[in-house]
DNA sequence: ATGCACAAGTGCATACTTGCACTGATGCAT
DNA sequence: ATGCATCAGTGCAAGTATGCACTTGTGCAT
């Protein structure tokens, strides 16, 4: 029983604890409703103390959806090509990408469940989209400085400027479909829905520039 | 001493009470910090209990910076022309205009004081932008709905998608305004600081389309 | 003027969230 | 093996936020 550890200990228990407030959460949310369902019985639910609840997720709901920190890995960046044709495809692609590694857990099914019952989980997901684009822009701020057609700012607006706007350009369809009415989190973000925002964006950015 | 008194009483009570609210709030936090200024002491310096407190602010931070739900008035948007040119400038202004009914009190410099001293207060803001936003795009949604060159949608998308989706776009420059690190909350919103980032929108709308 | 509907304000109970100081297990260097 | 630095986990205290039931003053219709 020594084969699978392939992390140190401390790592993996506290992947365990994680998992175990993830289970435990998302578990008594579903059965006995969001707001039935406090941090104390969460908590003791996984063995730990209420305290250490707050070292793993900033709000309850976190816990019951699954998310995490969202991280940005230098390969998936260096995958841009910043003077291609569908820039913005590109990053949005990539915000996508980035806004996946923020989901943890496995259950999907459940998490759609919730969702579909607790709209206001689902709010949740827009705000980690805040963090994932500030992570890409730090990035694509990085890859437009180092080319010369956009290391000159026009207009007095620098590489910085342009990959924030950039970004919040590349970010609307996403944001455009986890606003959604119909709003699935396990297939709303995903390459399928993303096309059809982003054509539409398109759409909308030929007939309005 | 009547003549001044343009609103039933309870109305002038109801403004009063946030204003003593927003008073107390700033003042405090103005001479003690943010975090040294309790709703108590906020709630009592008001002469209104803490739970009162709570009736006209969602949270601390709203009462210090002076926030008050954003209201889009019908004479604001039946300026609009859906069919003109600088469609997305005219949303962005629009945003801009309901945006700034969000902010009450009167003392400017301390706000810009605080903010700057507190950036987290400015977050508050941008929560605010999302209130905005959420208005304005129903309006757009029913400006959209009249006018026969947006009402049937190309591509399988109706007016209200594409609403959501412009309303998106226009709130870009003022996203970006908000998130500039050299973010005045006084000037931030204002034509003079839009009209920059609504021309490097364009640049890049141009650029990217 | 009287009575009624409603909204502001309150007290209480509960829960969420965070800072701080402390403990013990882990991992690492010697 | 031993010692040490670090980090997960904890207990406690304070403060933030919300639902609910209740009181009282206001505005309005009769």
């Amino acid at each position: 029983m020594t084969s699978a550890a392939a992390l140190p200990l401390r790592e993996r228990k506290k992947a365990e604890t994680w998992a175990a407030l993830h289970e435990a959460a998302a578990s008594l949310a579903l059965e006995r409703g969001v707001d039935h369902t406090t941090v104390e019985a969460i908590a003791s639910s996984a063995g730990v103390s209420p305290r250490t609840f707050f070292n793993y997720f900033e709000v309850k709901e976190d816990a019951i959806v699954g998310l995490r920190e969202p991280v940005l890995e230098a390969s998936k960046l260096s995958g841009i090509s910043v003077t291609a044709d569908d820039l913005v495809g590109q990053v949005s692609r990539l915000l996508m990408a980035v806004a996946w590694t923020a989901i943890g857990g496995t259950d999907r099914a459940r998490r759609r469940l919730l969702i579909a019952q607790y709209p206001n989980l689902g709010r949740r997901h827009m705000d980690y989209m805040v963090k994932a684009e500030r992570l890409v822009t730090e990035g694509i701020a990085g890859l437009l400085a180092q080319d010369p057609a956009w290391s000159v700012g026009a207009e007095g607006f620098g590489p910085e400027e342009a990959a924030r706007m950039l970004v919040m350009i590349a970010g609307v369809p996403i944001r455009f479909n986890l606003s959604s009415a119909d709003y699935d989190p396990v297939e709303g973000i995903s390459e399928e829905t993303l096309d059809p925002s982003l054509t539409l964006l398109h759409h909308l950015l030929r007939k309005l520039s």
